[in-house]
DNA sequence: GTTTACGCATCCCCG
DNA sequence: ATGCGTAAAC
């Protein structure tokens, strides 16, 4: 068995009690860096410890990235058993649970999980078929149909309820809209289809009307920790009570200021409320923070103290010093992008590793600009959040004949792999698959179908290459073949591009290489969709430095030395669409709070004054009010060295001695303390210390 | 009657 | 870069 852990010199009095607690429910409050990943991990080894065999504890995260990389931590603390614990997102099982239990409410093993993009086509295919798509109505667009829905499942509510709330414009369409809602139901059941909705629903619908599958459950596991508690909702709450029925034994962890997913049916109040669906619940509180310097944490403090609603706690740290959070005014977009890219020069001078920035930002293409000037830079990085490459229409259009394969009735994936076929359109689809929808074998119908001569033998390649997969087994091999299909069907569709696409088939081609079982892959596609490969310069292999640029959303439970926050202007932080609802302008607040609490050492603010709207051409920007709302004192003011007193001093001219006097863009004037070879030296500057610099990358000026 | 090409507006965050 | 509506082409 592993070795004995010494607990108490590894935690804290508060982390020390929640890992010490085994039985009955737990809420723990955990700040921002307050060593909320730590507690989980040491009571994963604890339980096991114990003699709680892994496989019975259920660890429930908010990405499965999060739930191997956290029981990876505990195998280290303990022993390689831990890794044997259950862990994954509660998408995920659900969707283990019911490829075992979905025959109970009629579900096949094979049903096809839609995304969102899959969910909004079917949506909007219903639509056109009752005739609520005719123009010169205002009837609601598809993805405003889908969060609709969305919301109305996961926070139990009925569509008038959310309506009147929230689209009160569209309440003359009720009845409409009901009906939809019920077409779009019956629809997904008929074919084998669930949307991210139906899994956590059908999963709870199985728990409630199973009592023994609960009992199987609670048989299972006996110890449920579930992580980002305050990103749940109703829904997930109640199906963790459920699970957790036999037992009790649950530890939900959570900071309900960092809650950031209203928009996707995640309601703060549900932490607020655990001790009432767990009744006895003990609530334990980290304050104790371990990440941010004290400057870091004063700003941070501030912010969320503006909030209205929260469970009071107020971060504080033991660590001495750290520089005071630095605030750039940009003149636009481009001056901000440049401000950047210096500043990250400049740490890497100091020895600071590019994987340990990052530049965060409210919305994907907020860093659009920053990535092209990264690029001319050589500046190497990855991006995070924002299109996922599952999401591109060519490798949506390749899913869809695979999906196919597994789930000969997953006509929506039928209505798109037909389209793709030269003098083919929406007309022509339908008619097929009218007939497809009866038939025992949907390929064999394909070849008898009566077609006109321009897709005739379009539909017969089709028809092969269907049957040709279905018989292979490897799930690389499959994908192979289908690509050199797919290949002339590409060039045609995509003339524009296609050879930028190819590269992503080859990705999603190296993705598939792992995987034995098809209906794993395209699960696993749609639960825990890769990042998009097109994102500027990824680096080749996994090891190589690279700095990270990511939303705020994305960057959840990760730290940085450094951070930056950029575009911190009115309208695009807080986001234009939030400023009018005073629950959404809260929410904002929160992510600017996951965004600062981040920081490790440096925290930069950066706000263009001017930046291009849409349709408005060149604005003037105001500074985001969560900045004009920070006293004075909580930062600095960033001041710029003038352009014409800089003089770089190379490696090769310029021999550098202890005793001269030199100036840098950052820390200012400082006097050289000692030459390091050619190429380093180390220089005491007034209030920024001794530094060692890399003269290569370090433009010094000799004074 | 259908399909396709083209020009238009629009774009937050995500399992 | 996708998603829509309209007009031209099959």
């Amino acid at each position: 068995m592993g070795r004995r852990v010494d607990y108490a010199r590894e935690l804290n009095p508060a982390q020390l009690e929640a890992v010490r607690t085994l039985f009955g429910p737990i809420l723990v409050i955990a700040g921002a860096g307050s060593g909320k990943t730590r507690t989980l991990v040491y009571r994963v080894a604890r339980l096991v410890e114990e003699g709680v065999p892994p496989e019975r504890i259920l660890l429930l995260t908010f990405t499965r990235k999060a739930a191997r990389e956290m029981l990876r931590r505990a195998a280290m603390v303990l022993d390689a058993s831990c890794e044997r614990v259950a862990g994954g997102t509660f998408h995920s099982l659900a969707h283990q649970m019911l490829r075992k239990y979905g025959h109970l409410i009629g579900y096949g093993p094979n049903f096809t999980v839609l995304d969102r993009g899959d969910a909004e086509d079917a949506i909007n295919l219903l639509r056109s078929a009752l005739g609520l798509s005719e123009k010169g109505r205002r009837f609601p667009k598809k993805d405003t149909l889908l969060a609709l829905f969305s919301k109305a499942v996961n926070q139990g509510r009925t569509l008038e309820e959310i309506l009147e709330r929230e689209y009160p414009h569209f309440l003359e369409h009720l009845p409409e809209i009901e009906r939809l809602f019920g077409e779009y139901q019956r629809y997904k059941r008929e074919h084998q289809l669930m949307d991210y909705d139906d899994l956590l629903l059908n999963w709870y619908r199985v728990l409630l009307e199973h009592r023994w599958v609960r009992e199987e459950m609670a048989r299972r596991f006996e110890f449920i920790m579930v992580d980002e508690y305050q990103d749940t909702n109703r829904l997930q709450a109640e199906i963790v009570r459920l699970m957790a029925e036999g037992h009790g034994n649950v530890m939900v962890v959570g900071d309900d200021s960092q809650s950031i997913y209203a928009f996707r049916g995640a309601n703060f109040r549900n932490i607020l409320e655990f001790p009432k669906l767990f009744p006895g619940a003990r609530i334990i509180k980290l304050e104790e923070n371990y990440r941010s310097t004290q400057p870091i944490l004063d700003l941070a403090n501030a912010v969320i103290a503006r909030a209205r609603e929260k469970y009071t706690k107020c971060l504080f740290t033991r660590r001495k010093g750290g520089r005071k959070p630095v605030l750039y005014r940009a003149r636009d977009e481009a001056d901000q992008s440049r401000f950047v890219a210096e500043r990250i020069l400049e740490l890497r001078e100091e020895g600071v590793p590019l994987s340990e920035i990052a530049v965060l930002f409210r919305a994907a293409f907020h860093s659009f600009d920053l990535e092209l000037e990264l690029a001319k830079r050589d500046i190497p990085f990855v991006k995070y959040g924002g299109l996922k490459l599952i999401e591109a229409a060519h490798i949506k259009d390749v899913v869809a004949h695979l999906r196919i394969v597994l789930n000969p009735y997953d006509l929506l994936s039928w209505h798109r792999v037909l389209l793709l076929l030269e003098g083919v359109g929406p007309r022509t689809a339908e008619k097929i698959i009218a007939h497809l929808r009866t038939a025992p074998d949907p390929v064999e119908v394909l070849r008898q179908f009566p077609a006109r001569p321009s897709y005739e033998k379009g539909l017969l390649r089709l028809a092969e290459i269907l049957k040709e997969i279905r018989e292979l087994s490897s799930v690389e091999e499959r994908l192979a073949r289908l690509i050199d299909y797919y290949q002339p069907l590409l060039e045609r569709v995509y003339h524009d591009d296609y050879p930028k696409r190819e590269r992503d088939l080859e990705s999603l081609l190296t993705l598939s290489h792992k995987y034995r079982d098809l209906s794993d892959f395209l699960a696993d596609l749609a639960l825990e969709p890769p990042e998009s490969s097109v994102a500027g310069l990824e680096p080749e292999t996994e090891d190589e430095e690279h700095l990270v640029l990511s939303t705020i959303h994305s960057a959840k439970g990760l730290e940085w030395h450094t951070v930056f926050v950029i575009s911190l202007s009115e309208g695009r932080f807080p986001s234009a669409y939030a400023v009018r609802d005073e629950e959404d302008l809260e929410e904002e607040r929160r992510l600017f709070y996951v965004a600062v609490t981040r920081a490790r050492e440096n925290l930069f603010l950066c706000h263009p004054v001017t930046g291009y709207v849409p349709g408005e051409g060149r604005v003037i920007l105001k500074p985001s009010r969560f900045l004009e709302e920070l006293s004075p004192e909580l930062y600095e003011p960033f001041r710029e060295v003038p352009e014409e007193t800089r003089e770089e001093v190379s490696p090769r001219e310029g021999v550098l001695r202890p005793g001269d006097v030199v100036w840098h863009p950052r820390f200012g004037e400082g006097e050289v303390r000692d030459v390091l070879g050619e190429e380093k030296v180390r220089v005491y500057f007034l209030g920024h210390g001794e530094k060692t610099l890399h003269l290569r990358f370090a433009r010094l000026e000799r004074l």
